[in-house]
DNA sequence: TCACCTTGGGATAGCGCTATCCTATGCGAG
DNA sequence: CTCGCATAGGATAGCGCTATCCCAAGGTGA
């Protein structure tokens, strides 16, 4: 024993040696004793322990990240904010792993194969633990930079039984029939599919849309309505108003989107439209508000939050070098059916 | 000159020696050169540059975090992401800080003063270069471990003159004010106010309604509808028609939130009450959708893209041991005057 | 009995960068 | 012609942790 004080270095800040010394070990058993890394001797984890609480040792993360070339850091991208779904999936994903260890990084897209490109080079820079992005179009650089990083990488929002690609999702096209299976159950015949963004999943909607329309003889191009321009009320207003007038024999309009669906219910009190009786209207994720419209909107209510969690748990798994039992998880969807239609 | 591979390291990752060996140049010029750090030869920072960029060398942010001890790491600590206001605050941070090369971690503290000491007691020990937390309200601990950690902090949405504390929003007082004076103005004397949540923020918005009902003899507690619940739609329409059912004498009602004000909208049309002949409504924050209601709604244009960007600023400026201009930054608000009052 | 394994601890050597101190050079002032 | 001082480069020594190798002790099968 020295008299000499245990801050050797000149930081001030507590380390694993500080611990070490307290504990009269060598520092690598107590980054094994505080990692439950290999085996170490029950009596000795708990001296170990003991003394790191007693100085309130707190781990380096950016010392740890470069001695073990692995960060605790998990990007999640993402499309938009502004889309609550994305809320939804990224507060479940972000619950999951802060409990495990992992801090959550987010990158907006913007629906922007590029920008999704760029910020996936940023990131991988900084050597993530682990990787969530959202659906499976995306550049071939961006493919082939999550590839060659070899960061673990689950996609979320939609599925593919591609090997080696992890994925937790529902089939966007199951559900685009599923809605346009029950406006025609209802009677209706001139169903119109309006959509906004056109993204990849907005677009499997509608394929499931045109399946089901197609297989009941009724399907017509003039029926689609599809606008680049980005997800909004007040876009959906604009849109049904045009389809209303342009294509008065319209029955029924299945927007892509809740929130163009909550503008065309708003649009229809406007215009003296009666719905269900006049045109019935449709939406898709089942947002905030949608059961507060006049009617209550019908629509499909999709498990975000599930999806969050279930990814998460998928890439805990991959980042523990675990198997996983199935790399394609399908959560489903639910058609909800409101008084829109 | 050696045949010896550039690449000394085992990981394979490209480092500053292979650089500083490429350029002809010891590892600390690179570092120098490349961060712009002290004085330089033009010709030879010109050299390590063309070097780096034809190795592909990128820096690796844990050994620049160990060294340097700090980090690229902002924390933006927000109390609920459902609140669109947040996300674009948030969105509007990111944009500023990514160009200035810091990654921008977002917690959420679900408007929960404990949680949001966790939270801060997790990021801290990962020693992030900034802080950026909302309000002004939060712990006695959660303040000392701000203070002690030194990392530089900017408060969001609230303003104060503290010396030492930086802020940038708008008088949350002053607009609530300002929107119950424009009901006052239009003649109408019963207005309630009615908030959800009661954050901070939302009862500085009541002061401002306190204030100008008492100014003008017209105050009531009988007027003040208080729910602590989270706001939503739903739970507008369920305050709105509470507050017609047992005050039928109410001819305005002002919600803290515009979330609440859209619900009461939707409410009114379903109850056949007219808005504004019945009874005016009004919001605050402009939220998507405010204008897309039926009739739409008066509100509070709040600031929030600007207070993040400035937030940011200001941030940037501290994290690099600037002088702040101003510590305390009021970015106002603009009263939205719609049909619904 | 001995080779051979498993188990639990430690010594050593970095991870890739930057802080800090040091040295060589140039230049103007006394 | 010194001295002092600013300028520009480098050598050195870590930052705080973990990967890796090593070794002693104890158990196992032939």
């Amino acid at each position: 024993m020295t008299s000499t004080p245990l801050r050797s270095r000149a930081t001030g800040r507590v380390t694993l040696s500080d611990v070490a010394q307290a504990a009269g070990v060598s520092p690598i058993t107590v980054s094994r004793a505080l990692r439950g890394e290999r085996a170490v001797a029950p009596d000795l984890v708990e001296r170990v322990q003991a003394a790191a609480r007693s100085l309130g040792y707190v781990p380096d993360p950016a010392a740890r990240a470069l001695a073990s070339q692995r960060s605790t850091h998990v990007t999640v991208l993402i499309p938009m904010l502004s889309n609550a779904l994305f809320v939804d999936v990224f507060e479940a994903v972000q619950r999951s792993l802060r409990p495990a260890g992992y801090q959550t990084l987010m990158g907006v897209t913007h629906y922007n194969l590029d920008e999704e490109e760029l910020l996936l080079r940023e990131q991988l820079l900084q050597r993530p633990a682990g990787l969530l992005v959202t659906g499976l179009e995306r550049t071939d650089a961006a493919r082939a930079l999550i590839a060659q990083s070899g960061v673990p990488c689950v996609h979320l929002m939609e599925l593919t039984c591609a090997t080696g690609v992890y994925s937790v999702g529902f089939s966007q096209r199951e559900a685009g029939a599923a809605m346009t299976a029950h406006l025609l159950a209802q009677g209706r015949r001139r169903i119109a599919f309006a959509a906004a963004q056109l993204d990849a999943r907005t677009l499997q909607r509608l394929a499931g849309w045109r399946r089901e329309l197609g297989a009941a003889g009724l399907h017509d191009a003039a029926l689609e309505w599809l606008n680049p321009a980005p997800s909004s009320m007040a876009l959906g207003a604009q849109m049904f108003a045009q389809i209303m007038r342009e294509q008065p024999d319209v029955d029924a309009v299945f927007f892509c989107n809740d929130d163009l669906a909550q503008g065309a219910l708003l649009a229809a009190l406007r215009l003296g439209l009666a719905v269900p009786q006049r045109v019935a209207v449709a939406g898709f994720n089942d947002l905030t508000g949608s059961d507060q419209m006049l009617p209550p909107l019908t629509t499909v209510r999709t498990p975000r939050a599930e999806i969050g969690t279930a990814a998460a748990r998928m890439l805990l798994a991959l980042m523990n070098g675990e198997a996983v039992a199935s790399p394609c998880v399908d959560l489903g969807y639910e058609l909800v059916v409101r008084a829109s239609s």
